[in-house]
DNA sequence: CGCCAGGACAGCC
DNA sequence: GGCTGTCCTGGC
């Protein structure tokens, strides 16, 4: 079992500062699994299995298989960290402390179809919660992958969230999002998102907030995670507590998404996980 | 038992 | 534009 991480076929050398656990449990991900320092995260048709030792990180792919270049844009590695953080660092210099605390943290991109479900997901919902129904979604309409005698499950394509049963939906016991989460599949069209993928900042959270049960937070989340528009600035019950206390600023989520954005500039995203993942951990 | 969580929305002004 | 009550479920 101790040989497994060298058994692992592949590795990525990390030049610069690269975490998978601060990556991995600041909320953008709530699918993963960790066994023995291993890290399992389904990612589209796959099951990515990981392991890191100081800047290495060995991986193998189960499942379809992933470039490297895809694999080290889904965790961020490709982001050139240390000219973000100076960036952010100039701006703000109050971000230091938590910018230290969260050294190695990445902003991920997943894929924008489970993003969007995922943080539909997350209305008004714990992390805990939001992971067991992914999970349970998953398990009723995902393929399964076995891995060192582990099962897990691919998150499901549209096509089969299309024919979930009426018996399916009961047993997600989602509430409300029920609703948002049966329009969404009924009107997402692949190549609609593959077009909004080119289109500018504005232009995407204005259509993201025109699907029922996308409020501004939610927007921000598939802009950051979905579509690595890096200047977007999710603001929840979190982030509203840190703009507070670290900045003295109140206001509707609204303005405060404004304010991240303009204070922050083009890696707001960034500034946001540093101080979501700091302010979280010092209040728990 | 009561309360509220990593929000959105309608209805109101 | 901003403010308020309501919405399902799970967990404490």
């Amino acid at each position: 079992m101790e040989k497994l991480s060298t058994s692992l076929r592949n590795k990525i050398v990390c030049k610069t500062r690269f975490s998978i656990d601060h990556t991995l449990k600041c909320g953008q991900i709530f699918r993963y699994f960790i066994f023995d320092s291993y890290y399992y995260v389904p990612y589209n048709n796959s099951v990515i299995v990981l392991r890191q030792n100081n800047n290495i990180v060995y991986y193998e792919v189960f499942g379809e298989e992933i470039e490297e270049k895809e694999l080290k844009e889904f965790l961020g590695i490709n982001h050139d960290i240390e000219n973000i953080n100076n960036y952010l660092l100039q701006r703000e210099g109050k971000l230091r402390e938590m910018l230290t605390f969260s050294e190695g943290l990445r902003i991920v991109k997943t894929p924008t179809y489970e993003t969007l479900i995922s943080f539909l997901f997350s209305i008004k919902n714990s992390i805990p919660v939001i992971t067991k129904k992914l999970n349970l979604l998953s398990e009723i309409a995902g393929d399964s992958i076995i891995v060192n005698n582990k099962k897990f499950y691919t998150f499901p394509k549209s096509s089969r969230l299309r024919s979930l049963t009426n018996k399916d939906y009961e047993r997600l016991r989602i509430g409300y999002r029920e609703k948002f989460l049966r329009e969404f599949v009924g009107l997402y069209n692949e190549e609609d998102v593959i077009s909004l993928e080119k289109k500018p900042y504005e232009e995407k959270r204005k259509i993201l907030l025109s699907i029922k049960g996308v409020g501004e937070k939610v927007a921000q989340c598939v802009l950051l995670f979905g579509f690595s528009e890096l200047s977007a600035f999710p603001v929840d019950v979190w982030i509203e507590m840190a703009l507070w206390n670290y900045f003295g600023v109140k206001g509707s989520i609204k303005k405060l998404t404004e304010f991240g954005r303009n204070t922050f500039g083009e890696y707001a995203g960034y500034a946001q996980e540093y101080m979501y993942r700091y302010i979280r951990i010092k209040n728990t």
